[in-house]
DNA sequence: ATTAACTGCTAATACGCATTAGCAGTTAAT
DNA sequence: ATTAACTGCTAATGCGTATTAGCAGTTAAT
């Protein structure tokens, strides 16, 4: 009934005959500050503290001491939203377990930007109230990045960024690395002519998978496909696929794939029998398809984990951050077999 | 590679050669205020805080102002990790689209509580960096719940919540009626005699299912068979399906139906050929199940909206926020046949 | 000619906490 | 007997902003 004014350690203290400075020490004195608080006192203390159930204001705790143990995730598309939700949920979990034990809590930020066009820095910005932040999203604002570099507020990077007036700290999945043993692991299969549905750039994670198929190249392997869009039409794409005498399909949208493998068993062909598709990357809800695509796999959650970690790391010991890249294990599948012979 | 320090208004005042005082009314003071500043004076600081970036201090200004825009989400169960994640992440995609539309962040507090036994008035606890909370969570934790209610702490909470101390603001599903709807419509398909598997509380989202159908109860409507514990072995539950005669089961959790629907089927049982299924909510992943059960839709995501903007409203107008239940429309499903005659 | 109203600003203060310097009283050491 | 060290606290200050009261100068009204 009563709305009781929100407590302040100068109740505390006059509720326990102290000064404000004693409550404080109480609460969070150093050891040395606390040696000359006698355990009377400081129980008398502890015991309002109790009853009443007073919380320091995290704000006012702020303003004194600079930190107050937020993490801030800023995601460059909502984070919840329908389609989205799948891509970001796995780095939030990791995100979100790690800080739990540090013991940190998360401030989504969700009004940065309207619409479309989010920004780290746009006005009235809230990023500052924590005390660092992930940011995560498919393709970084060059101009914002630089400008997080150049400051001096911690943040670390999900997905692995080029420099940008220096070197970025991130922890991202190595998909140069994922895509390359995927195509060795074709040409071990007799592989020779290979296909490349998805574009090479610009942003880091298609430059990557494009830069670890070509260097894959070379003994044998050959290139007689790049399709450089994304979204092509099924048919068009199993066409020149066919035309092409490719033997294997590699494609950087899942969605590409699923949709020419079904325009290919309407034509009366299988995968791999008549020809191989292999997905570079794994994607969370397979989207209701026949076949679980031969692919690599993104560990997410642990790039969410490792983030965070090194997050807390920069926060808390000012260390620099470093670039992590995990290793993307490969994903067996069912829709990579041997090269069928050509006639 | 220096490092800025932090630009205040005291930096921007000094550069525009005016007082701190003044740049602040100049970054927001009220038009009445404003007036008396010339607009040439307005444009020399607005310039300088274009040229130099300046962004006020959130922290600083809440503490000034004793607002920030950021709504705290409590949850009594971690938010992601896996098992939860499935649970909140329909209420968080309403949450962080009414949040966005309002411009509030979120707070996703984590680190409240250790373990199992999560508290939203942990010592510690940071709650109230946010200007008001939602609540989300299967059971509460009543003594909790009471304070808030009693406390000047704007919240809401998601799911119906019995008085605490006093009304409890809340955006629920109406699932008392969505129950009852479904056993209606059983009786429409000559159902008399019932079994429901399921507890009748305490939590008021079973207690409201367990309400929903004891009202339908009557009108040649029977209840022939109650198991209150969930996770029964199936072959029990369906062995006393069975042996009381009841023509349709009322199932409060998912997993058990599922259960039940596999120890039939191994015994030459269908649905809904010999026995009619119904389950009382609908679960975000279906988990691989041969059947689309009959059940009703919980409309988590408007949920999440709506507690959003009541809590915005409690805010910002010092609104008492209201007891929203949204109905819960069926889920036809192909678990509800007619009732097989007995011999 | 006096007052009133307006203009263009600034000084001062509050917000709630953390932290430092230091006061007054008591013991212990020399 | 003087100094030193220790005990148990408190006063004072700063963090960066918002806001209110009001100052000094100018013009307008009576």
């Amino acid at each position: 009934m009563a709305a009781p004014k929100r407590l302040t350690q100068h109740d505390i203290a006059k509720l326990a005959g102290v000064s404000q400075a004693t409550v404080s020490l109480v609460l969070n004195g150093a050891p040395t500050a606390l040696a000359r608080i006698p355990q009377e006192t400081r129980e008398r203390v502890q015991q309002v503290i109790r009853t009443t159930g007073y919380v320091a204001d995290p704000i006012a705790r702020r303003m004194a001491k600079g930190l107050n143990r937020i993490l801030g995730v800023f995601t460059y598309e909502p984070a919840f939203p329908s389609a989205q939700a799948d891509f970001f949920t796995p780095f939030l979990l990791g995100i979100e377990e790690e800080a739990q034990i540090q013991n940190y809590d998360l401030l989504l930020l969700t009004g940065a930007g309207v619409g479309q066009d989010r920004k780290i820095f746009a006005d009235g910005n809230r990023l500052r109230i924590a005390d660092g932040c992930l940011v995560l999203g498919r393709e970084f604002d060059r101009t914002e990045l630089t400008r997080l570099v150049s400051g001096d507020y911690p943040f670390v990077a999900i997905g692995r960024r080029e420099d940008a007036g220096g070197p970025v700290p991130y922890v991202g999945g190595d998909y140069a690395n994922g895509t390359r043993a995927l195509v060795e692991k074709a040409g071990a299969l007799g592989h020779s002519r290979l296909a490349y549905i998805g574009p090479p750039g610009p942003a880091e994670s298609t430059a990557d998978r494009w830069s670890g198929f070509d260097r894959a190249l070379g003994n044998g392997l050959e290139l007689v496909l790049h399709i450089e869009t994304v979204g092509c039409a099924a048919d068009e794409i199993l066409d020149a696929l066919l035309g092409s005498g490719a033997t294997v399909a590699f494609f950087v949208e899942l969605a590409d794939a699923v949709r020419v493998e079904a325009a290919a068993r309407a034509r009366g062909l299988s995968i791999p029998g008549d020809f191989s598709a292999v997905v570079l990357g794994s994607h969370i809800r397979a989207e209701r398809s026949h076949m679980q695509f031969t692919a690599f796999d993104i560990p997410r959650e642990e790039m969410g984990r490792q983030a965070t970690a090194m997050l807390v790391r920069r926060i808390e010991s000012g260390d620099a951050g470093g670039q992590i890249l995990l290793t993307c294990e490969p994903v067996e599948g069912e829709t990579l077999g041997p090269a069928k012979k050509r006639t």
